[in-house]
Order: structure tokens, then C-alpha cells, then sequence
DNA sequence: CTGTTTGTACGATACCCATCGTAGTACGGC
DNA sequence: GCCGTACTACGATGGGTATCGTACAAACAG
């Protein structure tokens, strides 16, 4: 499943007339707006890395709860906004959870076979470790 | 022209008999100590990306004066020591001079595709600014 | 030997960031 | 309305880091 920022969050002149609608909008970046550097930043972190694996699996939406992280949640919420605010994934409520999926249709059309290197670079060095 | 960690930093055991040996000797990681967070930290800095990027350009080992960076050479210093010790680059003392390469070999057969992606993503981000 | 070029070392500074705990909010089920 | 689940907000804290200036060291050309 691939989710683009738009459908996942949309914009003030599309709100509240379907019935879908749940709660408090995220802060999304454009996909013009979204920066190498800051791709790049918040793919260094090893917990984050592990989620983007995840996501990358399952290649469907999670909610953060499904994450086993070796942190604090306080943590784990922290770590899911940078990803989200560099642009690296899309996050929306549904309910009381919160669903998170990559932006691999923005991040591929941005940087062609970026994410997909860096999922492989992943698995090879965890594979070595 | 590609530059191997071992033929840039001699082990012990080669050290001296032979007269290309000039100076002091840089500590960089053995290839298999590489690891993915560090060199996307490495490149997650937008100084450290322009020197990369020039090293990409010219296949071949640069000076560290012939980068023109708009920061002190104090921090230049810095940012390639941050390079180095993260295994995306290979210093050599030749006279007065410290030349710099790219470890493309090392980087490509441990993380296969990944510096070519991250090279072309900059050069794409570059040509959108 | 002296001066020039080139890069380093060191200390300071200001900022960023990964982590935590606690307290709180939003939603859905009962 | 009330409770449990899921996530957030906030403040604190310790460590990292990008930046600078100044002073120093190593090599080469005279």
C-alpha cells in the first residue's frame, strides 16, 4: 500500500465534509519541501532505522504501538516526528492509534533508489552483525 | 582513481622501508568497521555533501584547500576528520598537502548503490535550488 | 635557516538531540 | 458517564556537534 502525503493528510479545503474524518491534522512537508539533509539525518539513527525497516516489510501502515523499540515511549513518539517532519513517512490517526507508512512515491519521484539503497545497506549490515 | 584504506594508511607491519613514507599516519576504520548510521550521519551534513560531491566530480584525490567552503579552516578540519573516522573518505599526507578520496570501493561493497544514490539525489536537490 | 603554505590542536560557545518520567488528552467500548 | 488504550506535551538532563579564533606544527622553496 502506498500512501502519498495528501491522502494521508489533507489540505483545509478538503476537511470535514467526508465522513472519514477523525481528529487533529500532522504536520506534513510538501513534497517539494522535503530536504536530502534531513532524509539523510533522520535515517542515522539506529531506532529509527528500525522502524523504517519495519515499515518497509510490511509495506502496509503500522501504528507505533506494533514497534518493539528498546526506548521509552515518550522516546518512540519523538523519534516517529522526525521521521514524519524530514518527510521520510506519513502518519495519520485512525481512532486512538496512530498509523505510520513510508513516503516511498515521494521519496523515489525525489531521490530515485535512495530508500531502496538504504533499506539494502540496512538488511546487509544486520545481516553481518 | 580509487584509493584503498590499506594502501593510504600502511599497517605496522609495512611501515618505512619504503621512501614514499612521509609523515604522520591517519587513523581511518577497516572496511568491515564501516557502519551504515555513521556515514549517513557523515552525509547528512550540507557541508560535508559539497565536499563529497567534488570528490565525486573530480574521481580523484583533492586537497583540502581546493574545496572553497564558506566556513573557517578550523571546521573544514572538522568536517573531513567527520568523514574520515566515518569511513566515507581516505586521507593521505603528500608534502605540506592532505589529500582526500572517496572510499568508493569500500562503500559500494558494503552498501551497493547506496553513494551513487545519495550522489545523484544531491545533484538532483541542487539542480531543483 | 627563514619564510610561506597547509593543515592541526585547543578552548570556547551556542545549539541540537536522544533519552527519560510524569502528567495529560483523545478516542472507543461498556 | 467512566475506564482503558494509545499517544502527546513538557521539562530536565547529559552528551554531541558545528562554529569560531588563536596558536602551533610539518613540509618545502629559497
Amino acid at each position: 500500500m502506498r500512501v502519498s502525503v495528501d491522502e494521508a493528510a489533507p489540505r483545509e479545503t478538503t476537511v470535514a465534509t467526508a465522513a472519514a474524518h477523525t481528529s487533529r491534522e500532522l504536520a506534513h512537508p510538501d513534497r517539494a519541501e522535503i530536504r536530502l539533509e534531513n532524509v539523510l539525518h533522520a535515517l542515522s539513527d539506529p531506532m529509527r532505522l528500525l522502524i523504517v525497516r519495519d515499515l518497509a516489510r510490511t509495506d502496509d501502515e503500522l501504528a507505533c504501538s506494533a514497534f518493539e523499540l528498546p526506548v521509552s515511549k515518550s522516546t518512540t513518539t519523538h523519534h516517529f516526528r522526525v521521521l514524519r517532519e524530514s518527510g521520510v513517512i506519513v502518519q495519520v490517526y485512525r481512532g486512538t492509534a496512530k498509523k505510520s507508512a513510508l513516503r516511498s512515491d515521494d521519496l523515489e519521484e525525489l531521490f530515485p533508489g535512495l530508500l531502496e539503497a538504504v533499506l539494502a545497506a540496512a538488511e546487509a549490515q544486520a545481516a553481518r552483525d
